[in-house]
DNA sequence: CCTTTATTATCGGATTGTGATATTACAAAA
DNA sequence: TTTTGTAATATCACAATCCGATAATAAAGG
């Protein structure tokens, strides 16, 4: 279920709290619980490693509480993609949920 | 870009279309066109399929015009499946997008 | 040291995505 | 009744992705 329609759906909602701040790999994981996406480490750090791949995050790594954490920024090509990704949940909603009509 | 974020979107749209009227290969397909969505045949055959083997859609098939032509309905199972993709679009409209908010 | 805790990394196999190409089946034309 | 045209669907092959399970890392506290 989730892999069949909502992982397009996680990755916009990672884009965008990496517009809103700096996520790393344990916050975004609870954050996504909190919407109902229950995803293992498997499924999440491919997914951070491959957005940071194909040019829509960048790492920053830094030392908070001794550890090392994977902070991931937004980037210019993350903002576009986030940008037409709203576009194109605002057409979803009209035409699939006509309350919004 | 589409296959990174889109096709769960794209699927949605099959499920809405057809819970409205029976849909057909080349009409989902140019339906999806012009939403922008622009896929091959060797894209939507297997979609569609998948749909069909994990129980969201059935298969009718028909001849119009002379030629045989599938047509698939919507299931109960993909009507519980668009209901749950419809909750989870209001949820991410209203954290992603400020206007809906 | 050893243990705990927080965090990230990797592995393996099944599934999926996709462009390119082939197939089907009827209609109309020859 | 063979050939050609055409709308529609099917398949192939290979790369990419998904994801549970498991491992690795590194610092803090004992």
């Amino acid at each position: 279920m989730l892999k069949d329609f909502f992982l397009g759906f996680v990755k916009i909602h990672i884009l965008y709290h990496a517009s809103k701040e700096p996520i790393y790999g344990v916050w975004i994981q609870e954050e996504l619980g909190r919407h109902g996406y229950r995803l293992g480490p498997g499924t999440l750090y491919p997914t951070l490693h491959r957005l940071e791949n194909d040019g829509y995050l960048e790492q920053q790594p830094r030392v908070v509480g001794g550890k090392v954490r994977n902070y991931y920024n937004i980037t210019d090509k993350g903002r576009d993609a986030l940008s037409e990704a709203r576009d194109k949940i605002r057409e979803l909603v009209t035409e699939v949920i006509e309350e919004y009509g």
